[in-house]
DNA sequence: ATGCATGAGGA
DNA sequence: CCTCATGCATA
């Protein structure tokens, strides 16, 4: 069954290229390929391919074709929920751990692109990088730099942030994905990864102590992708399996408002005020739970996100003009 | 590009 | 339960 999809990446690497142009950074221009998108009645509502003319994101293989446990229908009914996952994630986790679903899913379906409200952006202290002045971000990795090798040791944050750039621009030029990427770094170290981290990691939306790791993966791809640019690469990716996990809750923004509102407050509340939060936004604890987990981890990145946003706190003649923030949302 | 989710590993 | 690295599914 991942026959299929062998043949696609193949087919996929050389192909993808051309489609993006590098207007100045506008977003991803993401090639198709489709990979048998309809093998089973899943994806409801998309997989029709409709009027996007450009910019889908590719279904990755569905291997087999067995119940959906968690979804059925994007728009209310899904009742359907059935304990037959029996997945394995591609990576090197032994699947000991079948997670429960909870059929749940209130309705909730005014999603917007309520990108956050406010950010405590509190700039750059140096109008160096635009590092969160958080406590456990900023320049601190600043290892020993005795002699003057370029990489070796810890780059710092404006290492990063530039390589990050030029990384997107090579890749782009070379008429690579970022999925490619990620597929590209499955093949050559073992290690794959999604077109989501690759965008994270052009965007330094990860972590600092992330971005470091993969830093040389991705420095060494470019090598290799450069140098091979123009001959046939052996490409060989595991298709990807097909776990089906809970439908993502979309939550409202009048919602997500409170949350943020709590989040101020209290950015780790206990468990029980998580369930006292969950009933009041008539939500599910672990929803409540994981938003708050996630939200933790975004503060904890090194771009905020979005760069400014409106309505912040600067940009209403209030605030002098000093910045050192580079790439906005490119 | 991002929001919500999963899971390994750590207290 | 949390943090952290990651990614599916979406906007």
């Amino acid at each position: 069954m991942a026959t299929a999809a062998s043949n696609h990446y193949s087919i996929l690497t050389s192909s993808a290229s051309i489609v993006h142009s590098e207007p100045g950074g506008m977003q991803q221009a993401t090639a198709y390929r489709d990979a048998q998108s309809l093998l089973q009645s899943d994806y409801p509502l998309q997989s029709n391919s409709h009027t996007l003319s450009h910019a889908h994101q590719w279904i990755t293989a569905l291997s087999h074709g067995e119940g959906t446990p968690w979804s059925s229908s994007p728009l209310g009914a899904e009742q359907d929920i059935k304990p037959a996952v029996n997945n394995l994630q591609h990576q090197t986790r032994p699947p000991h751990l079948v997670h429960q679903a909870h059929g749940n899913h209130h309705d909730a379906r005014a999603w917007r692109t309520t990108t956050a409200a406010h950010i405590p952006s509190m700039a750059t202290t140096n109008g160096q990088s635009l590092i969160y002045s958080q406590p456990g971000f900023s320049h601190q990795h600043r290892p020993q730099s005795h002699h003057d090798h370029s990489d070796e040791d810890t780059p710092t944050s404006d290492d990063l942030e530039q390589f990050a750039k030029q990384f997107k621009q090579r890749r782009i030029k070379l008429g690579f994905t970022q999925a490619d990427v990620g597929l590209a770094l499955g093949t050559l170290y073992g290690n794959v990864f999604s077109q989501t981290t690759i965008c994270r990691f052009e965007a330094l939306q990860l972590s600092f102590k992330n971005m470091c790791k993969l830093k040389p993966l991705l420095n060494k791809w470019l090598e290799e992708a450069d140098s091979t640019s123009g001959s046939p690469t052996s490409l060989d990716k595991i298709a990807a399996q097909g776990r089906k996990r809970k439908k993502r809750t979309s939550i409202e923004v009048s919602v997500k408002g409170a949350l943020e509102s709590h989040f101020l407050k209290c950015p780790k509340p206990a468990a029980s005020e998580i369930i006292s939060l969950a009933d009041s936004l008539h939500l599910e604890k672990e929803v409540v739970r994981v938003w708050f987990c996630n939200r933790r981890q975004k503060e904890k990145r090194m771009t905020p996100p979005g760069g400014a946003l409106p309505g912040s706190e600067d940009m209403y003649g209030d605030t002098p003009p000093h910045h050192g923030v580079q790439t906005p949302v490119q």
